[in-house]
DNA sequence: TTATTTACTACTATTACGATAGGAATAATA
DNA sequence: TATTATTCCTATCGTAATAGTAGTAAATAA
């Protein structure tokens, strides 16, 4: 049940990718420096987006990754699916990895879980963070009126 | 995401013990037996689950393992934090592992799911399962006297 | 004493994870 | 055409986690 950071770094990539859509395409070297990831290590996390046409690629000089569709058509869940696998656990997809699967109790726990975690991830979209973010920024910085100092 | 074999056999087990609640002690063999899991790898299993204080032991001829509350007080939620532990991610329970914490927002992500997965988790308890059990056996078999229909 | 059970410690094999490295293919541009 | 900048592909590697085995010590009822 940890998250990999393959996931973590592929949504904050998706996030990055997101905020430029409709911009041209993005150079994973920024997005490497910005986020402070490896840019070798991303052109990894970036390839499996790009099979299942989460995003679009260009080589060659102004080249670079964009989304393939509006942040709002992108969930959370998509990402994580790609990048993570779908299921908690293989006889959830793979009933008959398993001989006691009907009687299986603690599975039903496990399916109950997994679609609860499918149900969450894909309430959010793309759009809902930099939504998110806007209000991070808005709310954390000089609220009306009074200012001062915005902190780091 | 993937769900290690810890939690779920340790759920298997507890589950076993929560059965047999307020019949003495099961022995460690019999539920591996049972569930088909070796017995060493769940003699391993078992004593975070002791130490915890979620269930006893006895030592010795006649000893065994019971569950140390009655199974409505224990939910899967604790089971799956002591074998798995409880968070998703480090910087969940620590925010000063990363010094973008404050800004980020896939964090707040990572934070939305696993409370989504505690709270999912802390609603199910063992005498839950109990019941899920009874009513997969009733639904499964003949209904008596052909009364009411429980279609769940 | 003996049989039975938990408790403890050490070891091992396999896999997954995170990351690095080097170069090939592609495209714009000078 | 040569150059440069980018994605793309494959291979490798060290470390840690996972799943599981093995052997022995300690406790306890009979």
């Amino acid at each position: 049940m940890k998250l990999s950071t393959r996931a973590r770094y592929g949504l904050r990539l998706m996030f990055a990718l997101a905020k430029n859509y409709g911009k041209g395409y993005v150079l994973l070297k920024d997005v490497a420096c910005a986020e402070e990831i490896s840019e070798k290590y991303l052109s990894l996390i970036v390839i499996p987006l790009r099979s299942t046409g989460l995003i679009n690629s260009a080589r060659g000089a102004t080249g670079g990754y964009s989304l393939a569709r509006d942040p709002s058509q992108i969930t959370v869940k998509e990402i994580v699916d790609v990048l993570e696998g779908e299921a908690l656990l293989d006889c959830l997809k793979n009933p008959s990895l398993c001989p006691r699967v009907s009687s299986c109790v603690s599975r039903d726990v496990w399916v109950l879980l997994n679609d609860k975690i499918s149900e969450t991830l894909s309430s959010i979209t793309l759009e809902k963070l930099i939504q998110m973010e806007n209000e991070k920024i808005s709310g954390g910085k000089i609220e009306k009126g009074g200012n001062h100092e915005d902190s780091r």
